[in-house]
DNA sequence: TTGCTCCTCACGTCACGTGAGGTGGC
DNA sequence: TTGCTCCTCACGTCACGTGAGGTGGC
């Protein structure tokens, strides 16, 4: 015999609120066996008891609602596994980036001004092995460390646009110089552009790198060589040398018109 | 010689979007050193480069707008970084639960029925030391670590209206059994109400309790046992004995109507 | 002068919570 | 019959993002 629940019993017994119930009904996450016509009155079964138990769980894990679907959707513990493995490894991305931000608040706290070296240096075009993206900022970081991982051997330079920072959405290329005229896996031929530049070498996380941002802009600022065109990152030391990112150089190269001035400089900030 | 920054090269070097500057404009987390009347334009300064990296970093650690706003009002290091240690223990808070839903939810995909024995109970009112609290189900299991530690000696026991769980806000109260008639701390006398109740033991955490909750209202409910009132728990082993949660024992208590039937029993859900 | 940058609304997102105002069920 | 439960809107929250439509600055 099937009890009918209302959504009251309900709630008490799976420590979901009414309102929430009533959000899951809405978008489809948990429907109420029984939804009475004329009055509107849910009816939920005993049965159900285990589903909304598991979606509990899976919320609080922070899965957003549309994966918890697919996820109770899933034909088999494999594929359910699956999903939620990959959701678990995003925790794990979101626990490592969260202690990177600590340890990079510290060091904004106890390290407050910073100095730069920087060298004017202008570059010619060349051959490359490219992987382009139009991303979102949100994206960038997992696609930047995907793409350094798969591109052959060499150093690996970067082309930001400007609207990656300024608009959360841009055009993003890594590469690695070579005359290669065929695709070397995802990778493509391509020309990376001349250009004059400004270079300043951030040392340490990625996650800091806006301060050598900060510091190379008012450096350019203050002497009104500043240029249009994308950004510039060459990784002497990254990823694919080290996990240890303390360990890190990065290149940061800012468009310059270097017709107005050619002295190099220092800049603390 | 200050120089004026338009929101695009602030953009640029401090990797804030312009949307994101103007918002915290229009919060006041961080107003532009001039804004032109004329055209609305906004200007920002070099010096307000390390307070907009600072923002970064302190939102990329989830800190609250509002807090953030606070951290930076700070009047001296040691009282920005005492909110500072309020967040990172929040943090740290966050971490743990994380940690138990992950447990919880590998106990329910593994163990997915669990069979509980029921006890029905009459209990005489009793005199209590007790911490009472209208609380909303965000800040129940802040209040109740906090509380379980603050009252005297003994067995502790809770009653928790319906509210909490269907509307997320209501009364909950913690106790002690006392004779006292005067307050210990912030423990005031009270009476523990007389009841029937449907009582079964849950072992592990409480983050799993939703479990025999959904178990016991399935029993109460096939029965046609219900009676309204508040539920009760007594925490047999808990966070006064031990730290280790999967040894705890919590007794929950639904009340009951004992006058339609009497035996005990068992079920598995 | 062109087009690039900047502006202000108004609305959308996500996962619900908060009333208001009303009806049904025991 | 009372009052408790349930219902449906419509709007709010948080920290922005997304257009639309328009003006100013170099």
């Amino acid at each position: 015999m099937v009890q009918a629940l209302t959504i009251g019993d309900f709630s008490r017994m799976t420590h979901l609120s009414v309102k929430t119930l009533r959000y899951y009904h809405r978008v489809g996450l948990l429907e109420p066996a029984d939804v009475n016509a004329a009055t509107g009155y849910r009816y939920y079964t005993v049965g159900q008891l285990q589903t909304a138990l598991a979606i509990r769980r899976y919320r609080d894990l922070g899965m957003p609602v549309d994966d918890v679907r697919s996820v109770l959707a899933a034909p088999d513990p494999a594929s359910r596994d699956a999903l939620l493995a990959v959701h678990l490894d995003r925790l794990q991305a979101q626990l490592a980036e969260t202690e990177a931000a600590v340890a990079s608040l510290r060091d904004l706290l106890t390290r407050p001004s910073i100095t730069i070296d920087v060298e004017h240096r202008r570059v010619e075009a060349v051959a490359a092995l490219a992987m382009t993206k139009t991303v979102d900022s949100q994206s960038l970081g997992p696609w930047w460390r995907a793409a350094q991982l798969e591109l052959p051997a060499g150093t690996v330079g970067g082309l930001f646009d400007d609207e990656l920072f300024t608009q959360e959405r841009g055009d993003a290329v890594l590469f690695v110089r070579s005359d290669a005229a065929e695709p070397a896996g995802r990778a493509t031929p391509f020309v990376v552009p001349a250009g004059e530049l400004a270079v300043a070498v951030h040392q340490g996380s990625h996650q800091d790198a806006d301060r050598t941002y900060a510091a190379l802009g008012s450096y350019i600022l203050e002497r009104g060589l500043g240029a249009p065109g994308p950004v510039r990152e060459y990784y002497l030391v990254g990823l694919r040398e080290t996990a240890d990112q303390a360990r890190w150089r990065t290149e940061i190269c800012w468009p310059i018109d270097i017709s107005r001035k050619a002295d190099t400089g220092r800049l603390e900030l």
